[in-house]
DNA sequence: TAAATCGTAACTAAGATGGTTACGGTTCTT
DNA sequence: AAGAACCGTAACCATCTTAGTTACGATTTA
């Protein structure tokens, strides 16, 4: 586990963005909206869309009609765009140890093991960032019959 | 981050144990060694270790001269071997929601982002089930003088 | 002006994390 | 047999993170 959930809320949300835009030009999506949809507090995706928002990913407006867009194309997004904009770092990174607990027989270990560390880190990094957005909606297509995305758009303005 | 150190503490353990058991023969490693080494709580240490060895990676022993050891040669174990012995998952879960806040417009975008995080962690398991403990030491290696490894291990019985 | 939205601060509850102490069980040495 | 050096583990605690909740102000639309 990631210890949180905001890489998953914000893809969540980015997702609902996208088929948002395509489908009501012009009317973005609330943070109601998402966070109904998604589960969370609205206050909890307002503080996630607020950091997607800082990365360049998303645009905000106040006022009734109000809401978030995407600001890129979904093609432009990574995964990887989504994890940094929400988290601090990839997972694997080495704690960092008061100077005098150092491993005082090989200073040449700790080295080593944030060596691994890193290598297990670009591994991710190369897998998140050949994933765009465009591609895990376009698997949603696939997974899903065709009548159902368009009855399921039917009901894309119930209120929340 | 991964929230917690238990995968670090655990490989840089894991090092200690197999370095030792190469250079003392017989003479197993001891929470408080480790536990100074890697700049952590000797308790926190028999806690990781105590998970290392229900996944029969390490053995302990009681007593004056006790302490831990490898249970199997470092080529057969891999950093995803260590990562399952001490962490719950691999990173990139989606959260449990609950049923009546599930993504009322279409169930299929849940199973979507499911999809993307299943291959996150795909490709987290590729990369970690392939590089081993003994792969790790060998980069030590690498990157220290000769002489640094043999001095280093001179020092390598101060009392703790 | 009223309503709907974002922006954000403040407070809280719950859980995770790891330090610390304590005590019991093993095992080795003498 | 005794004592020392280990591991094993429970219990408690402080700290941090996470996310829910409330509240209030600013912005924008109708």
């Amino acid at each position: 586990m990631l210890g949180n959930s905001r890489f998953a809320v914000g893809l969540h949300a980015l997702a609902l963005a996208s088929i948002a835009q395509e489908m009501r030009k012009g009317k973005p999506v609330t943070s109601n909206a998402i966070a109904a949809m998604v589960g969370v507090h609205p206050v909890h995706v307002r503080r996630v869309m607020g950091s997607l928002r800082e990365a360049g990913l998303v645009e905000s407006q106040s006022g009734p009609t109000g809401g978030w867009e995407l600001a890129r194309d979904p093609k432009e997004i990574t995964l990887y765009d989504i994890y940094l904009a929400l988290e601090s770092d990839l997972p694997f990174e080495m704690p960092a140890r008061p100077p005098d607990a150092c491993c005082r027989f090989a200073p040449f270990l700790p080295q080593a093991l944030a060596g691994a560390m890193e290598s297990a880190k670009r591994a991710l990094h190369e897998h998140l960032s050949n994933v765009t957005l465009d591609q895990v909606l376009a698997s949603m297509e696939k997974c899903s019959p065709r009548n159902g995305v368009e009855s399921a758009l039917m009901t894309f303005d119930i209120p929340y």
